[in-house]
DNA sequence: GTCTATACTTGGATAGAC
DNA sequence: GTCTATCCAAGTATAGAC
């Protein structure tokens, strides 16, 4: 029921006028939240973005925070997509790692991740909102599960740190950096932890290529 | 020069009237940013926490954001004298984890690194406000780096991971797990993640005290 | 130092013309 | 479906009484 409300007609061609407008005002939502934050991200702010009328926002998605969640909609759906393409191309913990960098590198230059962190701390001044940014945070973390449990397939790392508990770091860590990196204007220090990672990722992945170097391995 | 503003005669007692409205708005103003957030902490919502006239706020501190600001060094302060206690208490890597884990569980509960995470996205939308509240982070970094250096001395871990880069990855994960447990308002996840961590301590310290076990080890 | 009262601004939301 | 106009609520900030 939560995500029916306030949807006008969807009757007209695929990418009419109304299409075009209801991208236009999610687009103007991600860049205020990316610029100016949750606090600052109004009707107003955003249909000047969008370069449409104020009162379109009501029309469309009902209230300013409608409009918000589906601006979130949009960015996990584009984003999961790569997430997923990247996992499907790293045959190796290195190669996953590399991924990782990308991933970041890109969400943080098109400030998709800065989108997810305001909508998480933005959601304590609207009631209810909460449960709904964290049900489209979900999908996420199952993701990150996955590339988790991909990456760690047979690594001596896996006995002491299972792979849900390790997933739950790695979400909450790009959630950190990217706050780091947002409030700094900088990436560097963020850039500079995946190439250790990376270093790492190689000894781990050697490690796992010789049976011999794996403490109580049994197969 | 920025603080120094409006800052009115502290001629009164130490623990006068004034001193007693300063606090309880600081109060209110954490209270505020931890239950509604940064867009939620208006004036009139701090003033009515600390049970006195929402015009006091800008008497005693000049604007909102010089409260919030306030409230923000307030807890800085607080917070970072408990926590070097806590380093100067630990005398190896796994008690600096269990310190680690109960100046987060204790954060979490009375929501102070939440005042933080509020701040620092809130930001945003305050034009100068970011600088600001870089600069009330700063001391947290210094600390965490110190944490590390002193948690890591001698172990093999440092070859791999400079103390300046795993320093800036503890930081941003302890702002991600804030992050995700005030969502989920469960903070079982993060209390886990502590759990593993120390058990790897354990074994780094293991490590750490048999020579032999050493690569590279030369003294 | 603290209060009341108020000026001014911005934002959410709706009605109705086109 | 989009716009203009408008209402109302909430917020920042100041003036002035006490």
């Amino acid at each position: 029921m939560a995500g029916s409300a306030h949807r006008p007609q969807p009757r007209s061609s695929p990418d009419g006028r109304t299409a075009q407008t209801r991208a236009a005002l999610i687009a103007g939502a991600i860049a205020a939240l990316r610029e100016v934050g949750y606090a600052g991200a109004s009707a107003r702010e955003i249909a000047a973005r969008a370069g449409c009328n104020q009162a379109l926002v009501f029309y469309h998605f009902g209230s300013v925070s409608g409009l918000l969640l589906a601006a979130l909609d949009d960015i996990s759906a584009r984003r999961l997509a790569a997430y997923t393409g990247l996992l499907a191309r790293s045959s190796s913990l290195a190669d996953l790692i590399d991924s990782a960098r990308a991933i970041f590198h890109e969400d943080l230059e098109s400030g998709h991740v800065a989108v997810l962190v305001e909508m998480i701390t933005g959601a304590a001044s609207t009631p209810g909102l909460g449960e709904q940014v964290a049900e489209r945070l979900a999908p996420w973390r199952t993701f990150a599960a996955e590339a988790v449990r991909q990456g760690l397939a047979g690594s001596p790392v896996e006995a002491l740190l299972p792979a849900d508990d390790l997933a739950h770091a790695v979400v909450a860590g790009f959630l950190g950096l990217e706050l780091l990196a947002n409030l700094d204007g900088d990436l560097g220090p963020a850039l500079a932890l995946f190439d250790r990672a990376r270093q790492v990722a190689t000894l781990l992945d050697f490690a796992g290529s010789v049976p011999s170097a794996r403490p109580g391995g049994r197969s």
